[in-house]
DNA sequence: CTGAAAGCGCTTACAG
DNA sequence: CTGAAAGCGCTTACAG
């Protein structure tokens, strides 16, 4: 039985650790960060300690002396609605949480109420607080990640569209492939007018999307001309494919750049009594909960979210170990066909 | 002009700062932490130095000194993707982090895969690294949060489960007079058979809502009888509907306790050819963006998400300035009439 | 393989 | 109102 001081117990310390196992702080240290250095029988007799006393180090005293904070930001542009209101950035953030899950990094959680970080966040993240920056969802027309990049290691996920940025880490699809994949399939199941809603232009996925549709149709020897936009929202989805549907009643197909949006546009068309795919065939991207979730499952391009946030962690990760890593993982898309083309 | 060191300059500490503005380390360090003792004038010279040297205080050396950490968990006890699917948290967590905004605290994520926390967040909680624990959409049949809340000041959104919590700190509305409120509008309508779609069973605003449609029901004279579970996502709002329809065909009205789970029934309702509200009002619960999301506006009882959100973090606050605080907050509700109901 | 000692950048009594 | 000095709990050359 130990004593303990009244009122609040302080941790134990290194000091007590090292007393406890009858040897010096600097032994004690190696143990905890795993040095090969110490004899084996030291090992398990401080080990014991350690566990005895239930001794957890410091971070604060650690950062110190190391300068290193053992923390990432998770950095999130976006409007936080917008942001939480997709399953496919659920499934990021979970990858990433994920990937860390072994390490003794924490994610510092830093939201924006518009599409650039704030001053508080800025500062937070120049001033030294985290060790590196995952940036989800990125938009252009703000240059501060280009400062950013320069300072500290940085995964994107998503290829940035910064072509000063020095590194460029990132993980992503090949959204162009995926889209045009998509309308391929849709031209091989016979459709004429074939329409695209694409997501926001200051966000490069859903440009390389566009771009995609574009190309597939070109290629088949078809019109590029039915495009709406959207900014990635179940809403703006809706009002995208009541402009199509305005514009161009005789639109018998919609490669719909998100999964969230193809609902949107979905409810519309049940709403004016089209049948899916029956007059109007949809196909999605993302392959999130959204596709599986409504009436109807939706035929969309798969992308390994989940995966995807691992692979983000596990980059930064290798960045901060200083290992030789590849800049960029474009992870596989594929068709998952569903009811509604 | 300053003369750096070749390569990676090192930030300016306080020792730098005192010796531009030719006072001591402890005067800066009053400055900087805002003390009322420093003679203005040498207030001013400081404040030169600090922007001239682009002075920003090192975090961990300060927590290693005063043993603080000045961050704050935002624990996550559920599923990810549930919880970032949820339009309602989203509000939350910008609440939060606008509340937190001002103040010098960040932000630290804590993500479960289930609805208890994993263990290198219980070791990271109870470790010191944080001052304070925000823990959101909290459930039955995890103790670990009375653990917690004899070690750190938490802050709960929603009213906890536990009645073993020291202290009880939470914002929240009052639950069943919200229920209450919408099933008698639904009542005043004139409605005959009212069911509702509850939430999952170990969630205290679940067990609220459910209990005050049951009270206005039976203040009617009414049955209620007519009751199918979710989980709050919007295929289990689906499926409830289903159930219900099948088991009594001849219902004319839902409470349903969310809004996500409202759109999933609507679309099981349309789906059957049934009109809402001609044949089936419905009222949800929220006012989250799910309510308006849709091709039909969801008539729903509102809560003040973003600024639990900010109460939240405000209380906190209070508590971590040792700060008398009522330990209870209810903030209002009110019905949102749309087409729904 | 191990320990003594310096140092990381702050804060905070204490003395003046 | 201000400064010298100790201390927060670690890590890490350095010497042995």
């Amino acid at each position: 039985m130990t004593l303990e001081q009244p009122g609040r117990r302080s941790a134990p310390t290194l000091e007590a650790v090292a007393t406890e196992a009858g040897v010096s702080r600097s032994t004690v240290s190696r143990v905890v960060n795993g040095s090969s250095q110490v004899r084996p029988d030291v090992v398990t007799a401080v080990n014991a300690a350690i566990a005895h006393l239930n001794y957890i180090p410091n971070r604060a005293a650690r950062s110190l002396a190391n300068s290193q904070t053992m923390a990432i930001a998770l950095v999130v542009p976006e409007d936080t609605t917008r942001f939480f209101g997709d399953p496919f950035f659920a499934q990021i953030v979970q990858g990433i949480a994920q990937g860390l899950e072994e390490s003794d990094y924490v994610l510092n959680l830093q939201l924006a109420s518009a599409s650039s970080p704030s001053a508080k966040t800025i500062r937070y993240l120049l001033g030294g607080n985290v060790d590196g920056a995952i940036v989800v969802s990125h938009h252009s027309g703000d240059d501060f990640f280009t400062t950013l990049d320069a300072t500290l290691p940085v995964v994107f996920g998503g290829r940035p569209y910064y072509p000063e940025l020095h590194t460029n880490n990132y993980v992503d699809v090949d959204n162009a492939a995926g889209a045009a994949m998509a309308t391929n399939y849709l031209v091989g199941l016979g459709r004429k007018r074939i329409a695209t809603i694409a997501g926001p232009a200051n966000m490069q996925a859903a440009l390389d999307r566009s771009e995609g549709w574009s190309r597939a149709l070109r290629d088949a020897g078809m019109s590029d001309d039915l495009r709406a936009q959207g900014d990635f929202t179940v809403a703006s989805g809706a009002s995208a494919m009541r402009e199509l549907l305005d514009e161009a009643p005789d639109i018998d197909a919609v490669f719909v750049a998100s999964d969230l949006m193809a609902t949107g546009a979905i409810a519309v068309l049940r709403d004016r009594g089209l049948a899916v795919p029956g007059d109007v065939a949809i196909v999605g991207f993302d392959d999130s909960s959204a596709a599986t979730g409504g009436n109807i499952g939706i035929t969309t391009v798969h992308q390994p979210s989940l995966e995807m946030g691992v692979e983000m962690a596990r980059m930064m990760l290798s960045l901060l170990r200083g290992e030789p890593t590849e800049r960029e993982c474009i992870m596989p898309t594929r068709m998952v066909i569903r009811d509604s083309a």
